[in-house]
DNA sequence: TTTACTGTTTAGGCAAGACTAACTTATTAA
DNA sequence: TTAATAAGTTAGTCTTGCCTAAACAGTAAA
């Protein structure tokens, strides 16, 4: 039976593997708030249901079902917070704890409704990509804010949706997904940047500008 | 804690306190689908967390905070069927199962969003009084169809929502929120009376007519 | 008034999913 | 190459929420 827990597992050992280090108990532990012990277990159980491959100190890995699993509830999420936005009118930084509740109970139907209803967007409101019905997604090949080169025309490709506090922030410095924003200056010691956003001059942090990635041309489609 | 287990017990004590019967722990079981002994467990925990009065053997009785938080879910289900049926637009019949789910986890503020959405409304696509955000509800006084006196004319007032198939026969024979009816006759050898809704004769059993209750006077507002 | 039946409770068990404490493995530094 | 440290696992416990089997209470019929 894949539960709730299952599913956040999934989630984020999925996450973890696109952010490209290895999949540790502890990077999950971390992760997920959840005792080390206690995502042993879990890994075990789940190894056990054929949606991952688990040996003792070894790094972690999904199975193709696990793969499928995971986009699965990807889907679900990136439709539901789109959902919360365009159709609730929610706030942007508010989607993202509701759809993590949201996510394991809407039924299957329920949710390709939704998709309906948005005309099948291909982005949430973060700018992560949303896997089709087939479990394909867009590989996401932007730039941290971070690492993006100094004076080079930019747009804001995707956010980071896990922090409402930091998407709040983001927000009030003109950046969201869709903007047009350029580096001014490093202030490597520091820890900030100076930066052009919404017409305005800002200063951020390096550490808000890991969370924002950047893509040198914009999107095209409907969601800008 | 109240976990979505406990919402169901709350709301199941609610309902057949409403129902008019002495709640039992088989009254339960049987509605619940959940084992007397189960049954029994649940309802000691819920006694010492003050949600409801027990003493072996006997009446189940909510407490004034039971009461209180069976009214709340039950608000939270009605919103959220009238939002399925309104904004969403899924099918009369489809909603209650899937309103089951989300009542667990949707939050208090997105709940409030939805009644906005939709315009406050008194009543739920089923024709169940919403409670408000107070936890007041209009008293039920509607006559049950099989008990509805021949040849005078009534307005369906509500129809129980918990069966899906039903719905969708009622349906078919013109039987939703709002129609005009009238009883022709009544068979009671053969359990069927004839009536006449939508403008159309029908023959319905008297077991579906039980789940339908009718009001003399059309309902104002505009859940009609 | 004893018997039979229905309804309810107690006792014991199990799976999920978390926890702490203690032990083991792997890695790094001396 | 050994010792120290960090990461991971095992063992045992707890709560929730269900189950079955068996005992017990209340009621209606013989």
């Amino acid at each position: 039976m894949i539960t709730a827990s299952v599913e956040n597992y999934l989630k984020a050992v999925y996450y973890l593997h696109e952010e490209g280090g290895e999949v540790s108990t502890s990077k999950l532990s971390e992760l997920l708030h959840i005792r080390p012990a206690s995502v042993t277990g879990m890994i075990k159980r789940m190894a056990g249901m054929n949606l991952l491959v688990y040996e003792p100190y070894r790094t972690i890995k999904l199975t193709a079902k696990g793969r499928r699993e995971a986009l699965k509830i990807l889907r679900r999420h990136r439709l539901i917070e789109s959902f919360l936005v365009e159709i609730m009118g929610l706030p942007w930084n508010r989607v993202h704890q509701e759809a993590e509740k949201w996510e394991h109970v809407v039924s299957d139907d329920v949710v390709e409704r939704m998709a309906q209803l948005l005309g099948n967007p291909s982005h949430d409101p973060h700018g992560a990509p949303i896997p089709n019905k087939h479990g394909a997604i867009k590989p996401n090949k932007n730039i941290s804010l971070a690492r993006y080169p100094v004076s080079v025309d930019g747009f804001v490709a995707e956010v980071d949706d896990k922090n409402a506090e930091l998407l709040h922030y983001l927000e009030q410095n003109g950046i969201r997904p869709g903007a047009k924003v350029k580096i001014t200056s490093i202030e490597t010691a520091g820890g900030v940047m100076t930066i052009t956003a919404g017409g305005r001059k800002r200063i951020i942090s390096e550490k808000a500008a890991q969370k924002v990635y950047i893509s040198p041309s914009p999107r095209a489609g409907k969601q800008p």
